[in-house]
DNA sequence: CGTGTTTGACCAGCGC
DNA sequence: GCGCTGGTCAAACACG
């Protein structure tokens, strides 16, 4: 229970998580990240969720469980830089959601007054991202809204909770600090947003003018790496070999035995061309 | 006035 | 059953 986040809440309802981690030592606000690129595949482009179930080959041991495209759905980016975590707590045999606004709604209510006691509280996947920043809640393009913070036992930082300020959108983000390294703002999203990033509409440059790729790749690496979180997260700190990727960021190594993301980031580079524009993913 | 934050209280899940 | 803990609510408050 007691982690390298002091987070509890990536092993909860028994599901692996998958994280990525990179940082970013500057801890610069990044206008946008891969949320962008990715959460905006939820509107333009295949999920990379549909990446990973098409070249399992990038799932490491144990191999992640992908059982639905929610999973992969990915939450909004945090702005200096990140990792991402996958739960498939919404999966099970489940029969896949009709009306996403209406179940997480739904959702939302029976986690306060269920009405059904038979039936378990149902979550939405959530990812999680490590992000090594000074600033605690990350802008990712999305507006948020506090509707809580709790201390934590393990954690001598508190954790915020956030909710999408947008009209029908029910996702929601856990941000705190790890108890270990108070450098790392782990943020926890939870949902799909049912809406594109108010800042997508924008173009897409960081400081340097260029696309922010580096993220989107990070994190569809870690994705289709398939790195439980459970199992990853004590090498981020123990074992962390830092991989000085091409894109500029530090990723740690989420392998437990010594594979790190950048392996699947090679594998995944031909894949993230469908997202990503190629002259981005050429830049290194 | 609208929006967002703070904070104490409440509730549910889980382990013992 | 009980206590602990995480997650959420909602009133009060702050701010632009």
């Amino acid at each position: 229970m007691e982690d390298v986040l002091g987070n509890s809440s990536f092993l909860a309802n028994n599901f692996p998580l998958q994280i990525m981690f990179d940082s970013n030592s500057e801890g610069d606000k990044l206008p946008l990240g891969f949320m962008e690129l990715l959460g905006a595949q939820d509107f333009t482009s295949p999920p990379l969720f549909d990446i990973a179930q098409q070249f399992p080959s990038l799932v490491t041991d144990p191999p992640m469980k992908i059982e639905s495209p929610d999973a992969f759905n990915p939450p909004a980016t945090p702005n200096s830089s990140s990792i991402s975590s996958a739960s498939s707590e919404a999966v099970n045999d489940e029969p896949v959601k009709v009306d996403d606004q209406e179940e997480d709604q739904q959702t939302t209510k029976k986690q306060l007054k269920p009405k059904n006691k038979n039936q378990k509280r149902q979550r939405e996947p959530r990812f999680a991202f490590m992000t090594k920043s000074e600033v605690d809640h990350l802008e990712d393009g999305y507006r948020w809204r506090k509707y809580g913070q709790k201390a934590l036992k393990n954690s001598p930082f508190p954790r915020s909770y956030y909710r999408c300020t947008g009209t029908l959108c029910n996702v929601k983000k856990r941000v705190e600090r790890s108890s270990t390294d108070p450098s790392i703002v782990v943020t926890t999203y939870e949902g799909q947003h049912t809406h594109p990033s108010p800042l997508m509409l924008r173009p897409k440059l960081n400081g340097s003018g260029h696309l922010n790729s580096d993220i989107a790749i990070e994190a569809a690496a870690g994705a289709a790496s398939g790195m439980p979180m459970q199992r990853a997260q004590p090498h981020f700190y123990h074992q962390h070999q830092q991989q000085q990727l091409p894109f500029g960021n530090t990723l740690f190594p989420l392998g437990h035995n010594g594979s790190c993301i950048n392996a699947g980031l090679l594998k995944v580079h031909g894949l993230l061309q469908d997202i990503i524009p190629s002259h981005i993913l050429n830049e290194d």
